[in-house]
DNA sequence: CCCTGAGGCTTCGTAC
DNA sequence: GTACGAAGCCTCAGGG
């Protein structure tokens, strides 16, 4: 970097920093108000998901499962039936009715 | 239609909107990796401050206090000032003080 | 109750309704108070068993779905799986493994 | 011994400390029972206030301010001092001041 | 690996 | 009683 202003310790003009500076909180904030606005859209659809009768949570659920790696997700199971299982909390053939 | 239940012109399962809820979770979904773009381009830029010689956890600190200060104040002055509060980094500009 | 106090525009000893309200007052701080233990009580035995290498998350979800009324846990469990099917997510053999 | 599995005077099962496990499973459900006996409480406090005739909305409002307020000021002067101000209510006590 | 902070879930109280 | 809103707790992603 040409630009290898105001590192620990060297004396440097203040003002280059700054501007640099400037920029760099310029580009994160208009990333993190970019990113409230996907929040808010994601919200939105979810809204509208309820209002078309959707059960949310459960279409929650289903986004994080597909986002879940496979292998952990199988893994998570195993230790709840685990868990069921020593609590004599049969994961029973009645789970699929 | 192969399928004999209740289907005018959108797919549909005991009584269940499969389009819709195909096109909720993929509204989503895209929602959710554009999310993840954000996010990855906001740590970009934290590194390349870091490259060009900025404390990251101080760059950090000014985001956060801005974000929480209602009127942001644009100027230059404000950002230098809080750039000096907010610890005691980059001793390089307090020389050309 | 023979101390029918303070009703809404009757006249009455101030001092008497005063006392009253201080002793409702306290009882509920005081029941809040406990209530609080209890949450952390709740709180350090989940501590305690991820000390003893306990899956918290699992635990927690065991708790929850013993504490559920099972129709409801059925009917919830319902949903999910019709969206699992309409995504093609087939809630197969697989689960068992 | 009947089972063979890693029993050395505690109940285990593939490695999981099945005893400990509902030890902590017991604990937490006689401790949420505990609480919502408590939350019973309040309710009833609230219940016999109303019944005699007190604005439970504004008890509630009081309550809520003395939780947020550091140094709750025990005596009877505050308290009322409070309740006049919380709202216009009980008009019964204003008639006596 | 811990801590912090933001977001989602749940419960309780309120209004209609 | 149903639906909305607020509050507290848990969760999990992210940084140190």
């Amino acid at each position: 970097m040409t630009k290898g202003v105001a590192k620990k310790g060297h004396n440097r003009a203040g003002g280059l920093a700054v501007d640099q500076l400037k920029s760099i909180i310029d580009r994160v904030e208009n990333l993190e108000e970019t990113k409230a606005g996907i929040v808010a859209d994601i919200r939105d659809v979810y809204a509208e998901a309820k209002g078309n009768g959707f059960d949310v949570k459960a279409v929650r659920a289903i986004v994080k499962l597909r986002s879940m790696d496979p292998e952990k997700a199988e893994e998570a199971e195993t230790i709840f039936d685990t868990y069921r299982m020593a609590l004599g909390m049969i994961p029973s053939i009645d789970d699929t009715i």
